[in-house]
DNA sequence: ATAATTTGCGCAAACGTTTGCATAATTCAA
DNA sequence: TTGAATTATGCAAACGTTTGCGCAAATTAT
């Protein structure tokens, strides 16, 4: 019984993803030497002139993209960070996810941007996929207080810096707002405005941002001798912010100020002091937490404590990249200075 | 000369990753094996019970994750789709994003979510990054007027989608919202509410949602008999909405109502009006495109054109879906119909 | 002319998977 | 009892790179 082999034809379009190979072929050359020069690495062994050229031409012509999973699996390198953030979704998570995807960008890297929706249980199966990916590094808000499975990347020697939230028994860096710093100065310039009677609307209780805000604005409150105030709330939502306060108004002794912790808590805040016919400032005075263009434009612009949001982007990723190269041991903790923007939320009072 | 040989004392914690081989030794069964139980092709290749239950109980205990560069290499399933936005700091498309995002990883895929900064050379440069990623599938807002990279990636057998902004004459599918019908009901409203005198300020000239809805609102006009219409502005920005709005309230003859074809245009627009100490809806009526939980909380809460974009998420990630499983040639292109919010910033003229 | 050095490049073994094709063991049929 | 069918598993070749080692040719030194 005779056998016809049969040959495909042409069997380079058989799938028309170029390889190191197809160049090694076109020019001649060893897979070697064009995965030398195409890795920027002719000098180290010397490849001649003339081969790096006619390498470089052929994968231009043949618009070659090289295979990262098969360079990553050979070297280990997988040129990926992993960012994790509660929402997309809320504002200043986006703007910090975007400063870092750009600033991470510049390095050659690429960023995967995973959300835990505020759900430890998601947080924990993002990461999973993510280490699967070879991550090599890990920025993240962690949601939750729950840090086993980050201490773990961390003691697999993946650098990983914590943002926003941080463990602060842990030896993780992390970059954040002086929290306490901010909620202290909100506190103040509410007194300094003759505001004795001051209600917070708080968010969640057991998040280390939240504590710190909460203590900054005790402080304030004891150094100026006022003991009566009062912390409510439970959640950075909108609900919680209209709720609370709608039970604030209905008290006896009305406050006349609101510290909001989030600006979801101040809308819910405003729609609930609408909602009563009061004004701001004139009837209540209101401060929040965190600036945000559109603040300019409400019915009264709300004076905030505003985050570094550009410098924590920035810190961050400077921080993941000298344990990514030095490989220092650092830890550093870095906080950072928040300030106060007065608009004109906040009235004077002289009494 | 004699040889030492030196043996590398505990082998397997030199590098802590744990790999198929590691649970095969551990369990006397081959790799081969450990891969078909782990993938879950344990019936299709007839794996015994026991050795199912061994393999999957070590893979437990040694806590093991997969190498998906390795994995991808072998398959060429990456498991990866691409997201292409021009910036996650604009809260429209942060919530695509965190969409599109979540309901990619229900099927188990991971997005990459690059940033253009509506800019095309820093889009083609993400695509060729990506690209060597081997992404599975591309979901992108194209910006600018180049789409041959886009087609490339589509020529390549790629599935694409774009969204929000599309190429009508390619058979790349896309789905976004009738801009046109949009720009048309707010000018129809406009008119309803007896307004003759209207000016558009719009974005950027080329993109062609613009195109789209400076049509709509022409064709409203003219349908209504109004001729003297006026359409300024060229950018997407609040520059330009704070710039054109002052130019208009310089005219002998000023507009009684503006349509802003973007919210950040819509905010200089307010700006501009606040300092020439005029009223929304007073002295002159303002409705934006796009909708957002702030607009009910400003000065005037703005009525506004809204775009589903929840569906257009959902609806970009099942046409991609489709594709990417069923390989038909599917290119759908696909408009959803947008509402029109009322809140408070039209005024009804009576004359 | 020979040895030493430098220059330019290729061989082949990884990296951790997946998978087509065996093969071995068991069960079943006749 | 023997062959066929079924069940359970393993071998080994890929996938597209990177990189240590080595070797030949060209150059320089002696």
């Amino acid at each position: 019984m005779q056998t016809f082999i049969l040959y495909m034809p042409n069997k380079e379009n058989n799938s028309n993803k170029i390889n190191i190979r197809d160049i090694a072929e076109k020019t001649g050359l060893s897979i070697s030497t064009v995965s030398r020069v195409l890795n920027n690495k002719a000098k180290e062994y010397r490849i001649g002139k003339k081969s790096q050229e006619k390498i470089r031409k052929v994968a231009r012509e043949l618009n070659y993209v090289p295979n990262q999973f098969a360079a990553n699996l050979k070297s280990g390198k997988s040129n990926t960070i992993a960012l994790i953030v509660p929402s997309l979704n809320n504002p200043f998570f986006a703007e910090i996810s975007s400063r870092i995807n750009t600033e991470i960008r510049k390095h050659g890297y690429i960023t995967i941007i995973g959300e835990s929706d505020e759900n430890p249980e998601i947080e924990k199966k993002e990461l999973r996929q993510l280490v699967s990916r070879n991550i090599e590094g890990l920025i993240i808000v962690p949601c939750g207080n729950q840090w086993e499975h980050i201490d773990e990347i961390h003691n697999q020697g993946i650098p990983v810096v914590c943002i926003d939230r941080y463990f602060i028994d842990l030896d993780i860096p992390f970059v954040s707002t002086d929290n306490y710093k901010g909620a202290y100065m909100a506190a103040k310039y509410f007194i300094e405005n003759g505001h004795h009677n001051i209600v917070c609307i708080q968010g969640v209780q057991e998040s280390n941002t939240n504590k710190l805000r909460i203590e900054g604005f005790k402080e304030a409150m004891k150094e100026s001798g006022i003991n009566d105030f009062n912390i409510i709330g439970d959640n950075f939502t909108f609900q919680n912010g209209y709720l609370s306060t709608q039970l604030l108004l209905k008290q006896k002794n009305r406050p006349t100020a609101i510290f909001a912790l989030s600006n979801t808590i101040a809308m819910g805040c405003m729609k609930a002091i609408k909602e009563a016919k009061l004004d701001i400032p004139e009837n209540i005075s209101l401060i929040t937490f965190d600036d945000h263009p559109y603040l300019d434009f409400l019915a009264t612009p709300l004076s905030c404590v505003v985050q570094p949001v550009e410098d924590i982007s920035k810190v961050a990723v400077e921080l993941l990249y000298t344990k990514l190269y030095d490989e220092e041991q650092n830890t550093s903790k870095i906080l950072l200075k928040p300030t106060i923007k007065i608009r004109n939320s906040v009235k004077r009072l002289m009494d």
